[in-house]
DNA sequence: CAGTGTTCCTAGCGCTGCTAGCGAGGAGAG
DNA sequence: CTCTCCTCGCTAGCAGCGCTAGGAACACTG
């Protein structure tokens, strides 16, 4: 009998956990979907309870703060980052050929989602990075450029600080544009330059 | 008489204006000075009056809002930039050693000026970048970038292009360093891989 | 069915950027 | 020198922000 109520105990309690893990991703959706739809400063705390049909104070029974919910955008939108940067890599042959597709995707997702890559990207939030600890999905996507950059690193390179290198430039194309400090209608040979300063012809031939 | 009255009231008009002028900059140094100490969150619009000791109309009688108050701080860093850029490029010898001067001088002042750094590249602020209506200030600066890239460019390349390029790989290392994408320690090595990839060792010799 | 514990909502705090409207004080006319 | 006017900067307040305390209502336990 009582290992009976324990496993019934058991149940509910699995089925109210798995109820709140659903309301988590809702909330994580919500933030998302309004952030692209309207941009960040729409997403208030207020709004944010409306849109899942919850109050307010709900939200912080799931995360820490805002800030919180933002991280947890972050890395859902690192794990969509990774899958079309894997998507370009694998339909790319040639090591130029895919850091150039890599780049076109990277910047591609920066330019299509602007609200999601500001949060994952620019905005400060306190996810861990360059550490260990970093969430996987964050890892994986830097993988992914990595496995592109390696091949093309010159003898006494250090292929990760390279991969970084050349992030840091796609990242610079994506952010200053999107600010407007460039205009986006040179993006494409602006790509083409820096692709070209990390696989010159001669590498690829 | 009747013009000896005009005249006082232009001079008195002058005065007041020029007292205004001195007021204008001094909100803008205030707002800078706030931001450097202790970061733009903490430069609200009540904080800045008392640091001017004037109340928070006065403000708004010099400027249409916040944003506007960073603008004009970000027009004031941008003139700083381009000194420091001018002077890193005037004593550098070569075109290798030029490019990577302005390299390091524009990450050092990313670096040390983090705030003031954030409101001309990163926050989003109604300023024309891209047009020729953007601040003579911004304009000079990537001038100075210009000049420092163009000898570098192979044939066939559009030197402004090419240096936008070089720009955004510059901004890049900086934002994503300094929002602790990628680690400090490792930054000297990255640039030097940044630099190395527009002006290859072939060009400079 | 009563007791118990959790869950979620209402209300409110201190702060933000921004603005309306008043009162003091100097400029100009006679 | 006095009176009028007008400019200037202040006090006070609005709506909205992130976040939290405390009580009501619900579902489960025995």
């Amino acid at each position: 009998m009582a290992s009976v109520a324990r496993i019934v105990a058991m149940t509910i309690q699995t089925r109210r956990e798995r109820e709140r893990a659903e309301r988590e991703r809702l909330i994580v959706t919500a933030a998302r979907d309004l952030a692209e739809a309207e941009g960040w400063d729409a997403v208030t705390t207020r709004r944010l309870a409306a849109e899942i049909e919850y109050s307010q104070p709900v939200l912080y029974s799931h995360f820490k703060g805002k800030d919180a919910i933002m991280a947890a955008v972050a890395v859902r939108g690192c794990e969509e980052l990774t899958v079309e940067l894997r998507a370009s890599a694998a339909a790319a042959e040639g090591a130029r050929e895919r850091l150039a597709a890599v780049g076109r995707a990277y910047t591609g997702f920066g330019r299509r989602r602007p609200a999601l890559y500001d949060v994952m990207f620019t905005h400060r939030v306190d996810l861990p990075f360059a550490t260990p600890e970093a969430p996987p999905a964050l890892q994986e996507a830097f993988g992914e450029l990595l496995s592109a950059v390696e091949p093309l690193a010159a003898e006494g390179e250090d292929p990760a600080l390279l991969t970084e290198t050349y992030w840091a430039g796609l990242h610079g194309l994506v952010t200053l544009m999107r600010s407007g400090r460039l205009p986006e209608q040179a993006h494409d040979r602006r790509l083409a330059l820096l692709i070209g300063r990390f696989a010159p012809r001669a590498t690829a031939r």
